[in-house]
DNA sequence: AGGGTTTGCCAC
DNA sequence: AAACGTGGCAAACCCT
């Protein structure tokens, strides 16, 4: 059963059946215990069919309800969108119902960083689906419901881009239930990695200790002030110092022989660390609340753009949740009497090569625990060489020790290396190409007009090697997404209602983060393993290639 | 002063 | 060792 939901403004809403003709639209007064309760009426629950997980599910979310399946008016247009190579086009309810009626079509509201995170005191503020006023919203729901289903079903892969509409909308679920939720982060100990590597925290718009130490100490060895922060100031003075380089990247660096070259290259560590993941961001995205027995907790809370990258991967507003150093994951720790299940989906991309491409002997290799090192018993003899002649095909590199290795993997795996190759072909011809599931990569951009952009020669090239990760990266967003909708729905089902605040709590492409109380450990554990048997049947029905999770658990002692 | 661009590093 | 894909982000830079 579907039922399209509509906020009306004021903490009701208006709620349909669809599919059984003409069924009756119902108000109710409060939309979170009536989604609340259809969700557990029936044998199984409905899918909710709204114009967007961002619109609805993260208030329903903060009143404590949780639904496990939808269709997501925006992401399946923006799918559908992207198979006609229309990317980029507005995606919302208004859009989509504009362009079912031949009218002017809105563009799509823009969001702050953040703004999907911080608790609004609307309730279900009805409209920003950019329907033109008076429009029966409800309506337009289900108008653009039924015709975004005749679309699916009239596509040659529809029964894969069915797929791909259910757990991308699903995966708006699991992004909103994450951003509420918060992956647990200590302050206290972020605090103190900051203050053991940087000093003290120090007055808004100074440098730290450590970084005006290092600052005065390059300033002395060049003869003079300059700011190591300014690449155009260092160049100028290693020029003059007699250590000419054409740019001050680290890797440059660190092989020029001058004393202000290591003092520049631990600055460079320090001023990363302190202006991308420091004191500000701390205060900026982790919230601290008191928990149960008086502790303090923190839990950071990434405002996520489900599908915002082409390939079907994330991308965050703000906060730079899938770019954490390492520095600093030491503050992510289970709360007390809590643990964090981390699972690592590893090798995941040179996998779906091998089940996507039905290459046997990539995938007799991508049956293995250790992908690589089979590689390397079978051609290339060590794993690093191995790994190098995978990531080649994978990302279209031509340097290097590449070109050998290249060419004993195309003997050796000649399908999986047909597949990528064909794929870069089609984009230095200017074409698009489809995952396995139907997500299509945008046309060549024709329109870059900046300095740097490329012409010619260059950029079919650039647009072959996009086109080549493309259907790998993407296959692997996707099973990615599947593995996520199966572990929402599989750790219900063997844990039947989840404490406050358990369940998912991160993700970040081939990794997911899981915080439950210690005595559902075990049953976290199992779930994510069966999880990930489901995926695989789903995706790839019979196959040799599996997907390791590296699975670990800590508790509020030891930090992932 | 403010917006767009570049640089360089972080993650996968 | 350093022309290999996707991105986010902050600070510097550059222009109006």
């Amino acid at each position: 059963m579907r039922i399209a939901v509509v906020a009306d403004g004021e903490g009701g809403g208006w709620l349909r059946e669809l599919g059984s003709g003409s069924s009756p639209v119902r108000h109710v007064p409060a939309l979170a215990p009536a989604v609340h309760e259809a969700e557990h009426a029936g044998p199984e629950p409905p899918r909710w069919v709204w114009s967007g997980w961002e619109d609805l599910y993260p208030e329903l979310v903060r009143a404590g309800v949780r639904v496990l399946r939808c269709h997501d008016l925006a992401l399946v247009e923006a799918l559908l969108l992207g198979y006609e190579a229309r990317h980029g086009e507005p995606c919302s309810l208004g859009a989509a119902w504009a362009r079912l009626h031949g009218l002017p079509v809105p563009d799509d509201p823009v969001r702050g960083a953040g703004e999907g995170t911080h608790a609004q005191p609307a309730l279900f503020e009805a409209d920003r689906s950019t329907l033109p006023p008076g429009t029966d919203r409800i309506t337009a729901v289900a108008e653009v419901h039924e015709d975004q289903q005749k679309r699916i079903t009239a596509l040659d892969g529809a029964e894969r881009v069915r797929l791909l509409a259910a757990v991308e909308s699903a995966a708006g679920l699991a992004a909103a239930e994450m951003s509420h939720d918060g992956l647990p982060w200590r302050p206290d100990v972020h605090d103190q990695v900051l203050t053991e590597l940087l000093g003290p925290r120090p007055q808004s718009g100074h440098r730290p200790r450590e970084l005006a130490d290092l600052a005065a100490r390059i300033s002395r060895t060049f003869g003079h002030d300059l700011n190591p922060d300014s690449p155009a100031q260092v160049l100028r003075a290693l020029s003059r110092a007699g250590h000419p380089v054409d740019s001050t990247r680290s890797w440059i660096l660190e092989q020029v022989n001058h004393p202000a070259a290591p003092l520049l290259l631990r600055y460079k560590e320090l001023s990363r660390l302190h202006s991308a993941c420091g004191w500000t961001w701390l205060h900026t995205w982790v919230r601290t609340r008191k928990g149960p027995s008086g502790q303090l907790l923190g839990r950071f809370h990434p405002d996520y753009v489900v599908g915002g990258v082409v390939s079907g991967r994330w991308a965050t507003r703000g906060g730079g949740a899938l770019q954490i150093p390492k520095a600093v994951r030491r503050a992510v720790r289970a709360d007390p009497g809590w643990v964090l299940v981390r699972a690592d989906a590893g090798q995941l991309e040179p996998r779906i090569l091998a089940a996507v491409s039905g290459d046997r002997a990539l995938a007799e290799a991508a049956a293995e625990e250790d992908l690589y090192a089979t590689l390397a018993e079978h051609v290339a003899g060590d794993r690093e060489r191995a790994k190098i002649g995978v990531l080649s095909a994978l990302y279209g590199q031509t340097s290097g020790d590449a070109v050998p290795l290249l060419a004993m993997m195309r003997r050796s795996y000649p399908r999986a290396l047909e597949y990528v190759d064909a794929a870069a072909r089609t984009g230095e011809n200017g074409g698009t190409v489809r995952s396995w599931l139907g997500r299509t990569s945008p046309a060549p951009r024709t329109w870059d007009t900046t300095v740097s952009a490329p012409d010619g020669d260059r950029r079919r090239r650039a647009q072959g090697r996009f086109t080549r990760n493309f259907v790998v990266q993407a296959g692997a967003a996707e099973w990615a997404m599947v593995l996520l909708a199966s572990l929402r729905q599989r750790l219900v089902e063997v844990a039947g209602p989840l404490p406050e605040g358990a369940g998912v709590v991160f993700f970040m492409h081939d990794e997911v983060v899981l915080h439950v109380p210690r005595e559902l450990a075990d049953t976290a554990v199992r779930a994510m393993s069966e999880a990930e048997i489901r995926t695989r049947k789903i995706l790839f029905g019979q196959t040799p290639v599996r997907f390791p999770l590296a699975t670990t658990v800590t508790d509020e002692r030891s930090h992932l």
